[in-house]
RNA sequence: GGAGAGAUGGCCGAGUAGGUCGAAGGCGCUCGCCUGCUAAGCGAGUAUACUGGGAAACCGGUAUCGAGGGUUCGAAUCCCUCUCUCUCCGCCA
């Protein structure tokens, strides 16, 4: 969420930065709602004061007798508050569902473009495998060694559902752990095993609601979301809370499944386990001091790619344009990684800063030192990585001619000492 | 699932025959004084949000005693609903 305050007196410039992501910016009518809301809070709050005043009044009268006229005044100021009050409230809404469908504002950073084909590369790290043979991708490899079962998927669950059977569902618990074990014991990050589902505050703090239910699964019963990330989990640990400027910054990490819906990707990466409605995911968060958030952004990319770097993938960092950039972003870094099967680059983890935008919706704040004023901190995360989709890399990267896959080295304590799938 | 108890400021904890309670007291913290150092002691201060004024320092208003609603001139205190926590019973990995 965007602050009220500053859109109020930066308009022009917050609608002109919010079209360089595209699509229609209309803040026409946060003026007009802002303007009542403090018309009305004005009038309430007047009579309000003069409500206390007089009752305070009424309060030291000994003889009620003498002050039947205030009452009588009284009654009547109190149905006019309650009509204000009524009338604020309204606005209040209004205005409130109004910002919580503004997107963040692009950080300068943050290169303008319109689609994903404006986005920019950064750098590329690691060498393409040669193959004398034609790589086969993912889903082919993954059925010939009985590993990944598509049909039981499908069967037990729907479309878009996997089984991991035997040593496929090792290689995906033996990633999980391997990425645990680094950003906890050489990046120092704080292990989290938060709930999987979450309620509408927690979602709403961190954007994915109002403005996105369609893409998540919510129980039956009860008002409990399936998480679509471990973000959501773990940055609502801190909400409404103050923070000690000491402890900062803080870092988590932590493993969860994550669920969504993929409601509007109907017939897109149908085959193999690129766009599933529940994969597996490592997830890192910070909570960072404004002046040390882009800083902290490259850190953390950083983090993300030594996971890459170990397991010896190759892949490419991108810069997101304005115009692909998520909602309650500020600047994302995607990872995308090589997969020779289908012969191009994947989103493997999205790494964003989101300044403030989060921190204000779920009200995270901190506190340099004691005596000085609460502010918001910025929060950071991205996926450290993207579990099945780093399975899938390593099937199809790792190929060899005849189906094996060979394991990485790294890779090779968490498997029983296994080197080679097949 | 059934029965009961509770939710107050950074923490602990008063306050329920409605008013002078943003809220006693203690702890913690900050500043000052005192002391050869430390400890102790003394004094002052110590929430947040919104809003009006001001260049700012700051000054004023309103709200907040789990959340929402009601009664009343006036609610931490009375009534209703909800949420959460604790205890006991049941059930269960």
């Amino acid at each position: 969420m965007l602050d009220a305050r500053f859109i109020r007196d930066n308009l022009a410039d917050v609608e002109a930065r919010l079209k360089t992501r595209g699509g229609d910016v209309d803040l026409g009518g946060f003026r007009e709602l802002d303007a009542r809301r403090r018309d009305l809070l004005q009038q309430s709050e007047t009579l309000k004061a003069l409500r206390n005043k007089v009752s305070d009044e009424i309060s030291r009268t000994k003889d009620k007798s003498q002050v039947q006229g205030q009452i009588a005044e009284m009654r009547e100021v109190s149905q006019r508050i309650k009509a204000l009050d009524e009338d604020l409230r309204i606005v209040e809404e209004e205005l409130e569902r109004l910002l919580l469908t503004v997107p963040n504002i692009p950080s300068p950073a943050t290169p303008v473009g319109t689609s994903e084909a404006d986005n920019v590369e950064v750098r590329v790290w690691g060498e393409r495998p040669v193959f004398d043979f034609t790589p086969k991708p993912h889903w082919e490899i993954g059925e010939a060694l009985g590993i990944l079962d598509f049909e039981c998927g499908a069967k037990l669950a729907g479309a878009r559902f996997t089984l991991y059977r035997g040593i496929g569902a090792r290689l995906e618990r033996a990633l999980i752990n391997f990425m645990l074990d680094l950003h906890t014991e050489r990046h120092k990050y704080v292990e989290m095993l938060p709930p999987f589902m979450v309620n509408r505050e927690s979602m709403t703090g961190t954007g994915q609601l109002p403005k996105f239910e369609d893409d998540l699964f919510h129980l039956e019963g009860v008002d409990y979301f399936l998480i679509p990330t471990a973000e959501v989990p773990v940055t609502n640990i801190h909400r409404g809370e103050i923070l000690r400027g000491a402890d900062l910054p803080l870092r988590y990490t932590a493993y969860t499944p994550c669920f969504r819906k993929e409601a509007g990707s109907y017939g897109k990466d149908t085959r193999g386990l690129i766009r599933q409605h529940q994969f597996n995911k490592v997830e890192l968060v910070k909570f960072v001091r404004p002046a040390d958030s882009y800083r902290e952004l490259e850190k953390l990319l950083a983090d993300a790619e030594e996971v890459l770097r170990q397991l010896r993938l190759p892949y490419r960092v991108v810069e997101l344009c304005s115009g692909d950039l998520g909602f309650s972003a500020a600047k994302t870094y995607d990872i995308e990684v090589w997969l020779p099967g289908q012969d191009t680059y994947r989103e493997i983890s999205s790494c964003s800063n989101f300044e403030d935008f989060q921190a204000r919706r779920a009200s995270i704040r901190y506190r340099e030192e004691e005596k000085t004023k609460p502010e918001f901190v910025h929060t950071l995360n991205g996926s450290g990585l993207a579990v099945g989709r780093t399975l899938v890399a390593i099937l199809e990267n790792c190929q060899r001619s005849d189906g094996p896959v060979v394991i990485p080295e790294v890779l090779r304590p968490y498997m029983g000492g296994q080197e080679v799938i097949g």
